[in-house]
RNA sequence: GGGGCGGUAGCUCAGCCGGUUAGAGCAGAGGACUCAUAAUCCUUGGGUCGCGGGUUCAAGUCCCGCCCGCCCUACCA
């Protein structure tokens, strides 16, 4: 068993009616890169992410395609989800649906204890149902009639009059768990991130919290209520539980101990079911809150929201296809404050592309081997007197190290990225400066054109260990090239906390060809 | 209606508890160099900090009002 401390993190379960688009994958990006990291640093990490499978609005699609509900889900996770994660070079840990059999029970035996605890009872709720939608209407889709419906209420979608209609449903107290969540939210101030999510959390709240309705009989594709089987589990309830189910609650209790509570990152849109009504859910069943939610912000493209039923929603492949993986993962993590909105582009995009990775990183570690190679037959030569100018770039990997790890530890990916950037940049102005080309010219020199080469390649060492959360195939090449495996072991086995330690790479490695890590992209849009 | 967040160079954004001539990256202009993915490095032009008041010796940075944008104000995943 790993020895670091626990890291849990999760990411939202796609709804799969859903086609992906890059707001899912920038999410799911987000996870990874953390749980990478501290994976990589030696945590007992854990990454999960799922799908979310249940609930009348899949069961009507599927029945419009002809097929069962599970047909058609097994089907879209198998042709669509399962591929995304490809796509973007996820490395979760585990897959959770919640139409598996591990879920199901365990969901069961959640809500079975807190019925049999009192936190649950059956009334009659009564709702405005409109007949075209066949669903009861939230207050959002609700407007007032005007001609020949002035004084009803009617249906936004299709203008007709709502009926008043009772449904027996079962509730979940809720409401009693107010003040308890308020004095969490005051206790732990970083419970909900970033900060502006936390005040519209405790705003809401504030107001004051009615009981929630957890069951529903007008359809059947969901979990049976284990006492009513007349009764379907509201889907956020079950979806929610994805969490603890797929660490064994219920089944495997050394596990569940292990591993909860989790950090949720979660799109700002479902920050109240997991800020709100998921802690609730817990505290009611005697389990931990989980360890902190964050709420990620819109992608916003030409300056609005990014969404599903506009068109402006753009499948993820259509990035990696051009630029890879690895430039889709840096983008968006680079490009974006974790916690606020931010713009996408093709043109933002393909300018970092060239710019940042094919010009910065790329071209660094391009020059770097091929003078490692043409000047010293590709064997690490072993730095000699060391001067002012290669300390200050040992100084400057020290210092981004521990500035990315502190950046990380906040969920501040893009400032972690920022920080190992400096030495992207430092090390190519220490290059150009240093001008081995030019100590290559002179025999006299050669102790100090070892000791600039070897400072240099220990710099690129540092920064693949630094980036292999981020951009892990192009890394993982650079690191190849670099002839350190037997040395060294794997990438992924190097302790990034570690990695702004100087003089790790020993001397006498043979350093290999190196194809460009990113090369232009002439047809840049 | 109530509440939250934001409005800083062409673009994307930093600017914590108020303090010297408001910053970065990219884009633009000029120069150096050649190891490298026509890459790199240096220099440089460019801003009424949304608008109007106020507090202060001093405000992008605090207070009030206003304008604009986005979001929340419960049971759609």
């Amino acid at each position: 068993m790993p020895a670091g401390r626990p890291f849990y993190i999760t990411t939202p379960i796609f709804y799969v009616n859903d086609v992906p688009h890059i707001g899912h994958a920038y999410a799911e990006v987000a996870a990874d890169v953390l749980a990478r990291w501290h994976r990589q640093a030696g945590d007992d990490t854990w990454l999960l992410t799922g799908t979310d499978e249940h609930g009348q609005k899949i069961l009507r699609t599927a029945t419009a395609n002809g097929a069962t509900p599970k047909e058609w889900t097994d089907r879209l996770v198998a042709e669509a989800w399962h591929p995304l994660l490809k796509t973007i070079d996820m490395s979760n840990d585990d897959f959770i649906r919640t139409t598996d059999e591990r879920h199901e029970s365990a969901v069961k035996a959640f809500i079975s204890k807190l019925h049999d605890d009192g936190f649950i009872y059956e009334a009659e709720y009564g709702g405005l149902y409109c007949v075209g939608c066949e669903e009861f209407k939230p207050e959002s889709e609700i407007l007032d009639g005007d001609g020949e419906f002035a004084g009803q209420k009617v249906c936004a979608i299709h203008g007709r009059p709502l009926e008043l209609l009772q449904e027996k449903n079962y509730f979940f107290r809720m409401s009693q768990f107010q003040q308890q969540l308020l004095d969490l939210y005051k206790e732990r101030p970083d419970f909900v991130q970033p900060e502006s999510a936390r005040n519209e959390v405790v705003a809401f709240v504030s107001q004051g919290l009615q009981d929630l309705s957890i069951s529903r009989s007008t359809f059947d594709w969901g979990i049976p209520l284990p006492w009513d089987e007349s009764h379907v589990l509201y889907v956020w309830v079950d979806a929610l539980l994805n969490y603890i189910t797929a660490i064994g609650y219920g089944a495997d209790s050394a596990n569940f101990e292990r591993r909860w509570p989790a950090y949720h990152l979660v799109g700002k849109d479902i920050l109240r079911f997991h800020a709100v009504i998921w802690p609730a859910l817990l505290l009611a069943a005697g389990l931990e809150v989980p360890a902190g939610v964050f709420g990620t912000g819109w992608l916003l493209v030409g300056g609005e929201k990014m969404s599903k039923s506009k068109l402006t929603g753009i499948a993820p492949s259509e990035i990696t296809d051009t630029f890879g993986s690895d430039a889709f993962r840096y983008y968006f993590m680079r490009a974006i404050s974790l916690g606020q909105d931010g713009s996408f582009s093709w043109e933002d995009l393909a300018a970092r592309y060239q710019a940042e990775l094919a010009n910065g990183f790329g071209n660094l570690a391009s020059r770097v081997v091929a003078m490692v190679r043409r000047y010293f037959d590709g064997v690490v030569p072993a730095s000699g007197a060391v001067q002012a100018a290669d300390e200050a770039v040992a100084a400057t990997v020290a210092a981004a190290a521990a500035a990315a790890d502190a950046a990380i530890e906040r969920f501040a990916v893009h400032e972690a990225i920022a920080a190992v950037w400096e030495i992207v940049d430092v090390l190519n102005g220490y290059v150009t400066e240093q001008e081995p080309w030019a100590l290559a010219k002179d025999e006299t020199q050669r102790d100090r054109l070892a000791t600039v080469l070897y400072t240099a390649a220990e710099g690129l060492r540092a920064l693949a260990v630094l980036l292999s959360p981020v951009i892990p195939k192009a890394t993982t090449k650079l690191w190849s090239a670099l002839g350190v495996e037997g040395a060294l072991g794997a990438l992924a086995a190097q302790p990034l906390r570690d990695a702004g330690r100087w003089g790790r790479l020993p001397a006498g490695v043979v350093v290999g060809e190196l194809e460009a890590l990113f090369p232009r992209i002439d047809d840049a849009r």
